[in-house]
DNA sequence: TTATTTTTATCGTTTTGCAATAAATTTGTT
DNA sequence: AACAAATTTATTGCAAAACGATAAAAATAA
């Protein structure tokens, strides 16, 4: 099991691209872009506290706990 | 607002003390007491999951939006 | 095809997780 | 009060990683 970052579904519910988001969070869209893709290691609390106020949602709204029985 | 780790409340319900946390968590006692009373300003998704699993809850369950109105 | 969005990649800086350790403080027990 | 156990706080140090800035590649849309 792991942890993953899932913004989709959220961005789709908020009607929101990455490039308003990241505009949004104050974050590169490079970056932003790491995030979604779980390609982060760690997250700061800042930072995702910036995502949830941007997408209007709880933590637990994006984040998942998964198998990594993927890829 | 800002996004706080909240231990305890899962802790209390899987009886489980802080030192026996550690252990499980393989994380020192010294360093998961700083991330329970929220000194720590990221959290690797490894250490996330690893919590969640010692604790047997979703990343929702330790995860809390709160008002920073607080000290 | 052309424009737009998203993903990857590289370099550099700064931050921070976490270990290791030890001391201080709190809490529990007799 | 006295003692033990658990928790918090503090230091030092290092390796890891976030994130910025930037640019190029790839995917999606029009």
């Amino acid at each position: 099991m792991a942890i993953i970052i899932n913004l989709d579904v959220m961005m789709a519910k908020r009607k929101k691209s990455l490039t308003e988001l990241a505009g949004e969070v104050d974050i590169t869209l490079a970056n932003l872009s790491i995030l979604k893709n779980n390609k982060a290691k760690a997250v700061r609390l800042e930072t995702l506290d910036a995502i949830c106020k941007a997408l209007n949602c709880q933590p637990g709204d994006i984040l998942e706990y998964v198998e990594d029985t993927e890829d």
